[in-house]
DNA sequence: TGAATATTGTTATATTATGTGAATTAATTG
DNA sequence: CAATTAATTCACATAATATAACAATATTCA
């Protein structure tokens, strides 16, 4: 028969589709697939687990939070149930942006899962970070992050501060990045389903030297309630699979750089270029 | 025949899957189930009541008591370790602050797993909410209560705002009852171990037409790195135990009026004086 | 290419999970 | 209230899985 080989990235591919299909791996079942031995399918699950991209259990790997995950000490808040179907996605896309922010600076984060995890990742880092939602400031909040937020309303089932005094207070600020999610992407700009959040998105945009949006795939084409931005003041869109052509065109023309995240999982060893 | 086995994390979902459903699981039914041992299962259980996952009897499991630790949701880790340890008496604490409380009026709630307790009861009545706590805010936005926060620095562990930004925001304010939760109780006022903290504490006292203290016994003559207020500030006392005597004089003598919540677990079903 | 480095495989040694039956505790009933 | 039964805990044996250390192999880069 053919022996079939495989490099540690599509292990880990392999390893992640299988989670997703079914939420539970076993070391044996991967390590058959694989035609490897099981220490290597220990430490790849060592590997994604510091990435926090499964959980291990004995004898396993499930999702991450799911509710037997935690184990004795990391009671996570879950977003919801929908963040961890794209998880993949999403930390490939928070990788990339992590790419492009440098020490010192002071950086917005927005709403949303994706941003989310980028959050995630931030932990730690030599940043101010500034945020509207309650769950990312908590998360970094508790890491020992330096957070900021606005005052004003809270709002949303990702509760989050909106508002005439929140949009007040932003005007005080000013930042290096802001990382924007969104709901749905079209010809004309960038949407929102929530009125309220979309407002203090808009003024978000309006106080940053650079403005990135971070969206996966599933968002292409839909309209929502209400538009956030013009192309024109973002400068920047990642997200992991190319746009379909007539929204390519138009984000093209309006000098949006187009980042795709590739969903394979890599060591990533190496020194990021800006300094991390 | 095809007798499959579990790993012990699908286990743990088979049976709050269950329990969910039908609000009850046996041992011998989940062993059956899942074609393994009753000791497994009874350890599973073991294993989801330290999480406050489910509730055991003699013969079966049961869902909870219900404060706090619903669903693997809202709680992180700190704040859910010590809501556990107290329980029973800061669900008695936050059932006597409840009927404080009247129909539309304006509260604040500060930081702390008492004043979280209460938060936890609060939700859906009529009233507007002000608070510095990012748990506390969430719980309560994600359940669609009017929430308001300050703006500022976010900081601690069960993370909560702070800061110059933040007092100068609390000063617009004006509430009918503030809800405080402390670290401590000398003789000379109540005590907290953040000085940041304190800091917005105090400020939240002046804004209050009325001010609570929650706080478990646990604390009595405890005094930590800060002072709050001076006993003349505060109008009322919620505990589980009469303070011991030094401390009991001083404060009556200050005028606070002190109620002591009984920990047994009464029916409740009457309707409380002030119209919930 | 060859040295340096990283990855993988193998073994022996912990650690953890599970199953069994006796001892203990809690509920039930006459 | 004792006697009975059911449920639980305890202690230990066994099996499954994890870890650590080292050897072997592959990969990278000068």
């Amino acid at each position: 028969m053919s022996s079939k080989k495989f490099h540690a990235s599509q292990r880990r591919d392999m390893i992640l589709t299988s989670l997703e299909r079914d939420g539970l791996v076993t070391v044996p079942m991967i390590a058959k697939l694989c035609d490897t031995s099981e220490m290597t399918i220990r430490r790849d699950f060592d590997f994604l687990e510091e990435l926090g991209l499964l959980a291990r259990t004995h004898g396993a790997a499930i999702l991450p939070d799911s509710p037997s995950a935690k184990k004795f000490d990391t009671i996570e808040p879950s977003l919801d149930r929908r963040a961890i179907l794209n998880q993949r996605a999403k930390f490939a896309i928070a990788t990339l942006a992590l790419q492009q922010i440098e020490p010192n600076q002071t950086i917005a984060l927005d709403v949303g899962s994706t941003v989310f995890a980028l959050a995630e990742r931030i932990k730690g880092l030599p940043i101010r970070v500034f945020s509207t939602s309650l769950p990312i400031a908590r998360h970094l909040g508790q890491a020992g992050a330096k957070v900021y937020m606005p005052g004003g309303a809270v709002q949303g089932s990702e509760p989050s501060i909106v508002g005439a005094k929140a949009i007040e207070d932003l005007r005080r600020f000013h930042f290096d990045i802001s990382f924007i999610g969104v709901s749905g992407l079209a010809e004309d700009g960038f949407y929102d389903y929530s009125i309220e959040e979309t407002e203090i998105k808009s003024a978000m945009v309006l106080q940053s030297k650079r403005n990135i949006v971070l969206m996966d795939s599933s968002k292409f084409g839909r309209v929502s309630v209400a538009r956030i931005s013009e192309f024109s003041n973002i400068n920047m869109l990642i997200t992991e699979q190319t746009p379909p052509d007539p929204l390519l065109k138009s984000l093209k023309a309006a000098g949006v750089e187009i980042l795709i995240a590739s969903s394979v999982v890599t060591k990533m060893k190496k020194e990021f270029s800006n300094g991390f």
